[in-house]
DNA sequence: TATTGTTATACTCTATAACTATA
DNA sequence: TATAGTTATAGAGTATAACAATA
């Protein structure tokens, strides 16, 4: 358990986070936001899905998903397929046009950290990214009363 | 040297990090915004500034901080004290209520934090504080064009 | 002429609520 | 009745540009 002067120190460094977020969003591509981004990326990673899934992976309501999707979706980067298992859902997947913009997005991103953390090892990359993993799972564990649906088994107290 | 893929899953991270802020930013007393939070946790914990200085220990523009500093001014959180050094300049200090505010913030979000990480050593809340502040100094001494004032001394390729 | 700070404007991201269609 | 998704609205954060006052 650390002490109150470690976690007002981590709030500090979540908050200038922003400075690192921000920089990474100057360099996207015209049309790109970074919300549409991490949409693309999503779905490279991770192949189809539904809205509703993206929105879990993107941690963000489904109206803002829904969003982003519809923005990508007009610039012919992804085509919406219906849900055979359910008539209420469309599966996304990513066009050709989607792949290309999402193969100039990883090449301008990894360049830019590559840049930036050309003194990091390799192993202190995968610590960072292990860390923030593990810090959002440690929230997701205790979702917040907005997250949580309705029909969710969790146990509150 | 950490490869693409490494660099993508970062990215990913870096992204699905809004949402722990999200958290935070709920927990929030009313007038209290997440800017303002920054504010007062920086003049806490450096004591009184110029708005110049604390824009760059916000690492946003000092229009942005101009905003977050009127706001909390009008509060009564922080009083605003000619700078004898310099006439266009006024020295920001914490109010009494402004510290009560302060405290008040710090005693939420550590309680937040110590709930969120219950089962997180000290030691890895550090190694986390320690790699986000290398994180931002390693984009700061990389200076984008936008942050990069017309008489600083970079040299840049 | 350069710098500090303020203000107006515009853009992105986000959540809430109301709504449609389907389960 | 409940859920998946869409849309309208509102609020916060940010940058750019134009401006005032001072260095």
């Amino acid at each position: 358990m650390a002490d109150r002067a470690q976690y007002e120190e981590l709030i500090r460094q979540f908050s200038a986070f922003g400075a690192v977020k921000r920089e990474l969003t100057r360099i996207l591509p015209v049309g790109c936001s970074s919300g549409s981004a991490a949409v693309l990326s999503l779905l490279g990673r991770y192949g189809d899905m539904r809205i509703g899934r993206l929105a879990e992976l993107l941690a963000v309501d489904m109206s803002v998903t829904s969003r982003h999707v519809a923005h990508i979706a007009e610039r012919g980067w992804v085509d919406r397929f219906p849900d055979p298992a359910d008539g209420r859902s469309r599966i996304l997947r990513l066009t050709p046009a989607g792949r290309t913009q999402l193969d100039e997005l990883s090449e301008r991103t990894t360049h830019l950290l590559a840049d930036r953390l050309s003194d990091w090892t390799d192993d202190e990359v995968g610590q960072l990214s292990v860390l923030m993993a593990r810090l959002r799972a440690s929230f997701d564990d205790h979702p917040s009363a907005q997250e949580r649906p309705a029909g969710a088994s969790l146990i509150t107290t």
